[in-house]
DNA sequence: GACTAATCGAGACGGTACGTCGCGTCTTACA
DNA sequence: TGTAAGACGCGACGTACCGTCTCGATTAGTC
């Protein structure tokens, strides 16, 4: 990854579209590898073969390319919503978003991801809008089988219980995000959804 | 508080346990004061009237001090388990716990203390540790409520739904950590668990 | 001395050779001012309107940079040499140097760079280097009036005598190093060397 | 040396004359042996079996300790005056002189304590107290001669040419500190004494 | 023979300076 | 003009030493 800098032209007074692609593959990369240690701004620009200020021209800090980074990551392995039953859409949606966090990886980039968030203004706003986005997926799911669901059911707080869920695990310890624990939460959730109407 | 130091006297060749007090509390109130912002050893050490090698000298770093100080005040805030019920003692250990994470000072620490957790290995240590000794306060609760859940039941899937939620709304967003909500949420998970049984 | 720094423009990629400039000249300050007193990195820095690390990064270590800034002071009143007869020439010389070491900020500083010397290798090879520059300056004055010079003498012991009595004079007690003293020592020195001849 | 102090008793209420000896003889031990490395409380309490307090009982500083350590093993090696002529007196004084800053443990330590002594006024008018009294022996050898000097010699400037030698070789440079150097200057100071009754 | 007083080894403490690391800005030289 | 390179100001980090303070043990003089 580090030695395509040296093939990749400059674009003159274009954005150079190579070196963004770079960048943030080279931030994922090394935020999954690190497995916890710093990344740096200088190193991820080393490995991307590129210059430190091209980063900051594009971001306003390194958390929010961090961010943009992971969103990108996250945002190519959403799952196509569903069909049909609230329990099948709903453990589809869970077992495909566990997933996408699974690679150990993946889960080292969530984990310094969010960190960064808590420091950095603009990473924080960037990941309260991937969060919303990710969140709002789910809520769709849960709406489209609204005729499933008691009219007193707390949508926001079941979509809170699949996402929290999954950064409780990914951010401590190392309890599985696997497809069985995905398949047990999406039932309980499906029964609590339902019980509210008769609660 | 600051002025304090001065009138604390030297323990000799002891660890001196009135400076480890003042590091400690000066730690969580600057979390909680800061809003987010980087909490430095020096403020720290200023505000305790302390030295910073004093801090270095039982600290591996000064994510584990953080985290020693959150872990205190959280465990002062454990809530005595229950009296009976499996749906009353859940919801007031969910309650307890989610009022013990809702002052902004502690939420801020929190969101602090766990994005620290993410960078420094010492620091992680201490926050799994505490992360466990809440889980298994919760799942006390659980297991003495034992005949009123299905036995197929995941009690940790439940667990990591209690503390998901909280660390989830406390990390991202400003959705609620109220009573109403954890009431729902108590309510919820008794479903759940029950529903296992006869699923 | 301490504005100029805000309206000093970076220069890039290049050396800045304003801030290497400023360094010198506020570290040679401080040392004159300081008395003998400790002449921090971090004072330096800040009255120099420069990070602490662009010290670092030129030069090894505190005492290097010190040693630096000395051997430039002295550099720019080395005395020119002479002409004609050993005595004058001799006489001239000794006057300049020990003019040299005169005003009690150049004094202060000779003494902090010499103890510092002591202490930090870097500026002990710097202590070298600058010392034998000097050296060799009083040696060629000795040296073109070899007529006047017995055969056996030990050039490099008179030397010794010059400079030793510069730097002991300088390093403890507050014997004086005016003009007076300088022609003493010269005419003495004269006598010893001619008199190695008919010894 | 470390061991001894495992054996040695305490004295009650009576200062233990035996750690004296003991932090002393370290002190010079570890000055000669540092070779320009910082020599540090620490490590010269713990290398004499005593505590750091014990050393700040009895000296006002680190300077002020070194410098007494220093200064009773350059008064055991006190050359004993002389016996007749100038040149004779002279010379055995010079090289008795140079002869105790010869072996390099003394003279790394004369160097680390001239070091010391530019920082630590304690450490510094010990220096000066240690000096004036080498320099009141070698003027008494003069003095005892004053019928081989000029009645307008310098007596204090031929002194600081000896001890300039002496002090400039073994702070700077590694030119030799012989007995032939010796005697060319007792030599050259001869010439240089008498000569300036008929110059 | 107990009591008091002072010293001793040990080591924690409040400070100050050090030298390193990382961030985000700025300038140069090149393509 | 956009880019790689890299110096810069800033500021936090963790370490090293300094000189002070308190402890508990030990011993020498005093009552």
């Amino acid at each position: 990854m580090e030695k395509d800098a040296e093939r990749r032209p400059h674009t003159g007074r274009r954005r150079n579209e190579a070196a963004r692609r770079a960048i943030l593959d080279v931030a994922v990369d090394q935020l999954g590898r690190s497995g916890g240690g710093p990344v740096t701004v200088d190193t991820i620009a080393a490995a991307a073969g590129v210059g430190r200020q091209t980063i900051y021209r594009w971001w306003p800090s390194k958390g929010a390319m961090l961010l943009e980074a992971l969103a990108e990551r996250a945002a190519a392995e959403v799952p196509a919503p569903a069909t049909g039953t609230l329990a099948g859409d709903l453990a589809a949606f869970v077992r495909a978003t566990f997933r996408a966090a699974g690679p150990d990886g993946t889960r080292a980039a969530l984990r310094a991801t969010m960190a960064e968030a808590q420091r950095d203004p603009a990473a924080r706003a960037l990941m309260e809008e991937f969060v919303a986005r990710r969140r709002r997926a789910l809520r769709d799911v849960l709406v489209a089988a609204r005729d499933e669901i008691g009219p007193d059911a707390d949508l926001d707080l079941a979509v809170d219980q699949v996402f929290g869920v999954l950064w409780y695990r990914c951010l401590v310890g190392s309890a599985p995000l696997d497809d069985p624990v995905a398949d047990r939460l999406a039932a309980g959730l499906v029964r609590q959804l339902r019980g509210a109407a008769d609660g």
